[in-house]
DNA sequence: CTTATTCCCTGATTGC
DNA sequence: TGCAATCAGGGAATAA
């Protein structure tokens, strides 16, 4: 499930293997829904053909890929979409939905089992994307900036940052790593956060983040970078993927639950459902994740 | 504005 | 063992 982490290791792989060179062409496989919005896929296919890859960034979990003549193809993979680069000749891999030829024989490929990923086209990438919250790591997302949006919600905390016009990036896996992190419970209300948490809150979210791109993402069942490759998080996580598992920093197991129509994973013991303050004090709870938690890049 | 629900998809998993 | 029902979930759309 292709989230910030995964989108931002796919846009560091393509950008120095696709700059400057040029698209010959891009065939469809047949499948319904069409994988384009807003043009017909002869239309999609016409504007490439020909243009020269300038640059590949990313805004959220979006892939925005910058050609010549200021046109941009902006991808979403949702759950299941691979973007692949393959060398002249590869076999084929299964799903494929288009195929972007380039001039020196090598094959950008979007496979995609579901079929709910979407690319879309634009002079201006906004054209194409929803509103979206401030990147992670935007001067704009402050502790100040949560409260001001969640402080009054009464809903599931995590079901609101989970929200992309609060913060963009941020999916099932990393909502849940950095409520852990910062000790929050996911069900809690944004109105029962004391001022410090928003301050926790912001910096687990720029710390689970920035954990999973160190790690190259998370591959829990559907994820692979553009050579085929899985990442590594998902070794390294604290309560994703490790149900009835002891907590790594206190033994309690980790329960499974659903929280906002998600899965949702917690320890019952770091993460109270009141903000009654726990046995270990926040600074060493993060001194402790720190030790414990491999690699990590932070931005 | 917020919050809840449904839908889109199909391979993997679960239940009888 | 086999087949049907359920699950996985990002985000758009819809409703309240």
């Amino acid at each position: 499930m292709p989230e910030l982490p995964e989108v931002e290791t796919i846009r560091r792989q393509l950008e120095p293997r696709l700059v400057g060179v040029r698209v010959r062409e891009v065939t469809f496989e047949e499948g319904k829904p069409s994988a384009i919005d807003g043009v017909t896929e002869a239309e999609f296919a016409r504007s490439l053909a020909g243009r020269t890859f300038e640059g590949v960034g990313r805004r959220g979990k979006y892939l925005d890929f910058r050609l010549s003549g200021g046109l941009r193809w902006v991808q979403h993979l949702r759950m299941t979409g691979k973007l692949l680069l393959r060398p002249c000749g590869s076999p084929s891999d299964a799903y494929t939905r288009f195929t972007v030829y380039l001039e020196d024989g090598r094959e950008l490929r979007f496979a995609d089992v579901r079929k709910f990923g979407r690319a879309g086209l634009a002079l201006n990438p906004r054209d194409v994307m929803p509103a979206l919250g401030p990147e992670p790591w935007d001067d704009a997302f402050t502790p100040g900036y949560l409260r001001e949006r969640l402080g009054r919600g009464k809903g599931p905390i995590k079901a609101r940052i989970l929200d992309q016009s609060v913060v963009a990036g941020v999916g099932n896996i990393y909502a849940d790593e950095a409520l852990f992190h910062a000790g929050i419970h996911p069900v809690r209300s944004g109105a029962s956060l004391r001022p410090a948490e928003w301050t926790r809150l912001r910096d687990a979210i720029q710390w689970a983040l920035a954990h999973g791109v160190g790690l190259r993402g998370a591959s829990f069942r559907d994820f692979f970078d553009i050579d085929g490759e899985q990442g590594a998080l998902q070794n390294d996580t604290f309560v994703m993927g490790r149900a009835t598992l002891p907590c790594r920093l206190c033994g309690t197991p980790i329960q499974k639950t659903r929280v906002a129509g998600r899965g949702t994973s917690l320890c019952p013991h770091c993460q109270p459902r009141s903000s009654a303050p726990s046995a270990m004090t926040y600074n060493a709870r993060c001194d402790a994740i720190a030790a414990m938690a491999a690699g990590g890049s932070v931005e």
